[in-house]
DNA sequence: GTCTATATTTCGATAGAC
DNA sequence: GTCTATCGAAATATAGAC
């Protein structure tokens, strides 16, 4: 690959990362392809030169914004380094930097709202992309209870409990953006121990 | 109060209805008021006769989805006829229902959403109507800790783990809306009942 | 690959008759 | 209280020069 396909790659990747943060603040509908074009600094036309629409740029945005994810979970379950308590203590405080370090936890909200306009979307990434990371934050789980640490009786409802706080943390984030008290209303440190120290109790093997 | 005022509240309060579900479905900046007025059988400029604006019209929205809320859950909170786990197993049943039956779990998304256009919106809601339904829930846990029943190290975690996986499952909802097999990927009982025997493990008192 | 210019539709909101 | 008609702005998307 030469220069300027680099470049082109690079350039694409920039749209895409820009388009995102866009698209977490301001939600689907409510972002235009021209304040999207203006926070690229570059015109709208330019714009539709590399992505053919609007959906197919916010699906890029959607890709982006898992793909990675997925890969970095599945890294720390190899780990062998570490107990199996620390790989999945390590892979809670990765989802937790990413969800709320880039506003990621938007994103099940934006798909939720754009469903209605693009039928395809919703269930493809909840099936696809979605169901990785589940699979790779179970896959740790799975390494605990065939260790004898953990136990678990609904594996459903232990993914909710899982992401489900982290994505309402990031949600709140969202909503207080405009607040001077967001810290006190919100102490995001407190929030994400107890959310990790409670989910380590609920899948402890007792006896 | 006379024939025409009633009848003029019940009218409010059908457009206030329809008009949640619209947003519901499409977000705040999707939702048109051409779209809602269309839903309610009239014309738009009849639907400003009612509501100065869109924003006035949202406020609204959200308002009617989490006062009767409050109060169905206080009402709970006060029934000594029950157990302190019945009552905290009964609330956290009118949660689903209420979150779940009309799709309530996407406010607090559209109100992240909305948070970007009116910034007054997402501290008002987070700190008032938020922080009363969390009050609310509390209390009961408050009545098992003084009766010994419970014990809860991280108060504001809890309310992460209470209404996360709530507001979690009405987004997956919203997701799979156009999808056939919405029912198999999201088993809306299991997880339920899943969540419901994981908080309450978690709170009660062990010894 | 980026630009200016524009086509077409839809948006929130209003005026005024009835 | 509901309607028809309309305004100005902003939306997605395209045409075509450079």
């Amino acid at each position: 690959m030469g220069v300027e396909g680099e470049q082109t790659v690079t350039r694409r990747r920039e749209i895409v990362l820009t388009s995102a943060a866009e698209f977490i603040r301001s939600g689907y509908a409510g972002t235009s392809m021209s304040a999207i074009a203006r926070a690229l600094g570059m015109q709208k036309a330019s714009l539709y030169h590399h992505f053919p629409g609007k959906e197919d740029l916010f699906v890029a945005c959607i890709d982006e914004a898992f793909s990675g994810t997925h890969h970095r979970l599945e890294a720390i379950a190899a780990d062998r380094g570490m107990t199996v308590r620390d790989r999945l203590n390590t892979a809670l405080d990765e989802l937790y930097d990413i969800y709320l370090g880039r506003e990621m936890g938007m994103m099940p909200a934006l798909i939720a709202e754009a469903a209605a306009r693009i039928p395809s979307i919703g269930e493809q990434f909840f099936d696809g992309l979605f169901a990785q990371q589940d699979a790779a934050i179970m896959a740790i789980i799975d390494q605990g209870i065939a260790a004898g640490d953990f136990a678990v009786d609904n594996r459903k409802a232990l993914v909710h409990m899982i992401f489900g706080p982290i994505v309402m943390a990031s949600m709140s984030v969202q909503m207080l953006s405009g607040s001077t008290r967001a810290d006190s209303l919100l102490p995001l440190d407190e929030v994400r121990q107890g959310h990790k120290q409670m989910l380590m109790a609920a899948i402890t093997r007792r006896g």
